[in-house]
RNA sequence: GGGCCGUUAGCUCAGUUAGGUAGAGCAGCGGACUUUUAAUCCGUUGGUCGUGAGUUCGAUUCUCGCACGGCCCA
């Protein structure tokens, strides 16, 4: 426990003053007849004259912004969800004991303000208080009206206090959920079923990377947080829910940075009787809805770069991508040797063990991803790195699989699934194989999946995106911090 | 994991040039003030200078370790 300022000290003296004056501190909601919005919406068109013809008397709630104190008046700002109002409070108005105790009350506390409204000399509309209440005691004081709450670790941690502070940041948040109910709308209007699946589950799978562990005391097992949904999805598929989708949270245990949380939010849905090359076009289409909903064009600007989501968006293969694109010499598509030598003088974090794909790829996330600033759909994924996507039928060495880049990271990922059991096992043993090399972000074998894909899977495609990543370049957030509400911190 | 930068009052920041136990604004407290809006005016409280060692007569300041945060790289 933090030690008591002051400040605090000085507060909970006036929430004492305040009770030996009878007034409660924390008492039931009252009823509340407007918004403040509302209020502005019915007087804001008036002008003084017809004001002080009378509005009535209504009440408004909010918490206290700020005030400026006269000796028997005083001005204050009252906040709430939907804005800001000015009341004036004068003694003469709202009686001797209501003023005396309005004198106690702080920036922060949440009040009752009851009158009519008029204007200002400035011409400001504003309530003038002919009743006012406590409804709630703030003991802690808000951080500086002028500067207000800019640093990070403060913000992050205590972000309450940045949504009260920083109107720009609740901003942020309106928006992505606006974003997920697009997504929501999209889908389900396209007959796709939302599904819960698990989050703890035996066996990790469905993406390359670390899991979280855990274990259950009562079963006595060790469970996993998921890294991801997929193959619970594809049970479902298996199971006759043909159009699925998931909004849910994915866990990795690796590091946090400007493009990484450990927990993170994911799209995926699955389609049966689907390609990849019919997910391209729906993905095309679920941004159009998505950019129309919530931000009514079709162009943004993240970070001073104009992004153009019109359609049809760029494609292109990987290993095109890597020569064309990323300046990598030939010689690297044909010999293995010449990708490690290439990604070891790049400094690249790879290993004697890594397969000739999965060093094309290491050097494609290098040389070509950061230059990915349009939307662009890359195929032609490596067998080796894509354990559960459907081999191509002209090159069995890549898959039917893209990736989507979109300011020069990786926004979404998908394949047409692998449906054929027996390739899914051997694609499996490769990957033990892996990890059994010392690789921690290879999958694991998973019979339970393979008995579901053995009573038949429909041809079907698949696809995830990244909710966060989305929200970051839909609301020109340079880090995911500023996208999740309470991001990641050590413990202090 | 590596490099660089940061941490001073509730908040936003000075200060450390060259070591001598800290300042401002806002917030708070007391006073004046019945149309202000960064209200104004007068007075005033408030600090383990992130943390632990070292050097020194003396460390917020110098050195080293650690914690937390930020950015970059892997």
């Amino acid at each position: 426990m933090e030690k008591k300022s002051g400040v605090v000290e000085d507060r909970l003296n006036k929430a004492r003053k305040l009770e030996d004056m009878g007034v409660r501190l924390y008492p039931p909601a009252p009823g509340v007849d407007l918004t403040l919005l509302e209020a502005r919406e019915r007087f804001g068109g008036m002008d003084r004259e017809a004001l002080d013809r009378g509005t009535g008397s209504f009440s408004v709630a909010g918490r206290i912004m700020s005030r400026r104190d006269f000796g028997k008046a005083s001005f204050i700002h009252i906040k709430d969800r939907t804005g800001r109002m000015q009341a004036y409070v004068r003694k003469d108005k709202v009686g001797e004991a209501s003023f005396a105790m309005f004198k106690l009350m702080d920036i922060g506390d949440f009040i009752l303000v009851k009158g009519p409204f008029f204007r200002t000399k400035t011409d400001e509309l504003t309530i003038q208080a002919e009743e006012i209440r406590l409804l709630s005691k703030s003991l802690r004081p808000l951080p500086e009206k002028w500067h207000g709450l800019t640093d990070v670790e403060t913000r992050y941690r205590r972000r309450y206090l940045d949504l009260i502070v920083n109107d720009e940041v609740k901003e942020v948040f309106v928006r992505r959920s606006r974003i997920i109910q697009a997504v929501r709308e999209f889908f389900t209007a396209r007959d796709f079923l939302e599904v819960e699946t698990p989050m703890m589950h035996p066996i990790p799978g469905g993406a390359t990377a670390r899991p979280f562990k855990t274990f259950h005391n009562a079963l006595g097992m060790d469970l996993y947080l998921r890294v991801a949904p997929e193959l619970y999805l594809k049970r479902l598929v298996v199971g006759g829910l043909e159009r699925v989708f998931e909004i849910n949270r994915n866990f990795r245990n690796e590091g946090i940075s400007i493009k990484h949380n450990p927990e993170f939010t994911m799209l995926e849905f699955y389609m049966a009787y689907a390609t990849y090359e019919d997910l391209m076009a729906l993905t095309e289409a679920l941004f159009a809805h998505i950019l129309d909903e919530v931000i009514g064009a079709r162009t943004i600007t993240y970070r001073g770069q104009t992004i153009d989501f019109e359609a049809p968006w760029k494609r292109i293969a990987l290993f095109e991508a890597l020569t064309d694109l990323g300046g990598a010499p030939e010689n690297v598509l044909g010999s293995r040797e010449e990708a490690l030598k290439l990604a070891r003088s790049l400094e690249l974090n790879v290993t004697d063990r890594d397969g000739h794909g999965t060093l094309l790829t290491k050097l494609f996330d290098h040389l070509v991803e950061p230059k990915l600033v349009q939307p662009t759909f890359v195929t032609g994924y490596p067998t080796e790195v894509s354990p559960l996507s459907r081999r191509n039928d002209d090159d069995p060495a890549v898959t039917d699989r893209f990736e989507l880049f979109i300011g020069g990271w990786e926004i979404a990922n998908a394949f047409t699934e692998l449906n054929d059991p027996v390739d899914q096992r051997k694609r499996f043993e490769h990957q033990v194989s892996l990890r059994e090399a010392g690789d921690q972000e290879a999958q694991f074998m998973d019979e339970d999946y393979l008995i579901a894909l053995e009573h038949g899977m429909p041809p079907t495609a698949g696809e995830g995106i990244g909710i966060d990543r989305l929200v970051m370049l839909l609301t020109d957030s340079p880090s995911i911090r500023d996208v999740i509400l309470f991001p990641h911190m050590r413990h202090k």
